[in-house]
DNA sequence: CCTTGTGTTCTCCG
DNA sequence: CCGGAGAACACAAG
């Protein structure tokens, strides 16, 4: 499930590959994984490269390389649940006995994209579950669709006054606010438990009942607990691979998430296991208040 | 039937 | 009755 730690990972990895290659060739075999047309998506891509690859909470932008006609074009990839951006030097057989296929018990038939870069190597989109998706965008709608992001938990703008902005007048409880990318880019509901746990709050509370320091303690244990993540490359629970198809090691960090049921790490209690906002969520009602 | 990110639809409230 | 926010649901497949 790539979070804002598992997406920047794979950025950073896919700038050191793919970065200023040419697009030979791409090959779309599941159109579905697309926004656009399968041939319109290949015509743009084909004889491009990238100057840039952004990120945007769970959102990539590869920025396409100027043409002819100057009109600034974006390639967006939105990895859903399952979803894996993964690059094969030419050295890398895609298929066959020590191939990305056969290491990673990954089928043929989920890899959904392809794009072959001059002088070898290829960039793969695979997806199980097929909630991902490609889409090509121009300046305005790339505009639109930042502007539907709240902050960037770990951006310079991401103050601990701004974070107050954001909660003003926001009701319900604080687990679905954390999830909710309107209001804060990259947090999924693997993050959101664990910096709930950090922070000692109940995914329970209300926003409005919260106090000026609980918000404080939320909101520096969002910063702590991301920017962990980053460094350990991300939390590999079942499909997260980065962009050379490694595995991240923040599941060995995790203090809560996948716990329910186990003895807390906290105190002598037990983790809860109880739904909120529609996901399932661990926490620990005797450290989290 | 469990899992979850997101796009859509439903419902509630002032 | 309207707008907006939040809640609930749908989706996919191992």
């Amino acid at each position: 499930m790539p979070e804002l730690p598992e997406v920047e990972t794979i950025r950073r990895g896919l700038e050191e590959k793919v970065l200023g290659r040419l697009v030979l060739k791409v090959v779309v075999s599941n159109p579905v994984a697309l926004r656009s047309s399968k041939e319109s998506f290949e015509k743009v891509l084909r004889g491009k490269s990238f100057d840039k690859i952004g990120r945007r909470g769970k959102m990539l932008i590869f920025f396409l390389k100027k043409d002819n006609s100057g009109e600034d074009r974006f390639l967006l990839v939105r990895l859903g649940m399952t979803g894996r951006l993964v690059y094969f030097g030419k050295e890398d057989a895609l298929w066959g006995s020590n191939s990305y296929e056969n290491k990673n018990s990954y089928s043929s038939r989920h890899c959904h994209i392809v794009f072959c870069f001059k002088g070898g190597g290829s960039l793969l989109f695979c997806d199980v579950r097929r909630f991902g998706y490609m889409e090509i965008v121009d300046k305005e709608k790339l505009e639109e669709k930042l502007a539907a992001f709240g902050p960037e938990p770990l951006g310079s703008g991401f103050t601990l006054v701004a974070f107050r902005r954001t909660l003003e007048g926001r009701k319900g409880n604080i687990k679905a606010f954390l999830l909710d990318q309107k209001r804060i880019a990259g947090i999924g509901n693997i993050y959101a438990d664990e910096i709930l746990f950090d922070a000692g709050i109940s995914p329970l509370r209300n926003i409005q009942s919260l106090s000026s320091d609980e918000v404080k303690k939320i909101y520096t244990s969002i910063k702590k607990i991301l920017k962990r993540a980053v460094e350990k490359r991300g939390t590999t629970f079942s499909d997260y691979v980065d962009a050379s198809g490694n595995k991240g090691s923040y599941k060995n960090s995790l203090k809560v998430y996948g716990r329910g049921g186990k003895d807390c790490l906290g105190c002598s209690g037990k983790v809860k296991k109880i739904i909120v906002a529609g996901r399932g969520t661990n926490f620990c009602d005797r450290c989290q208040r």
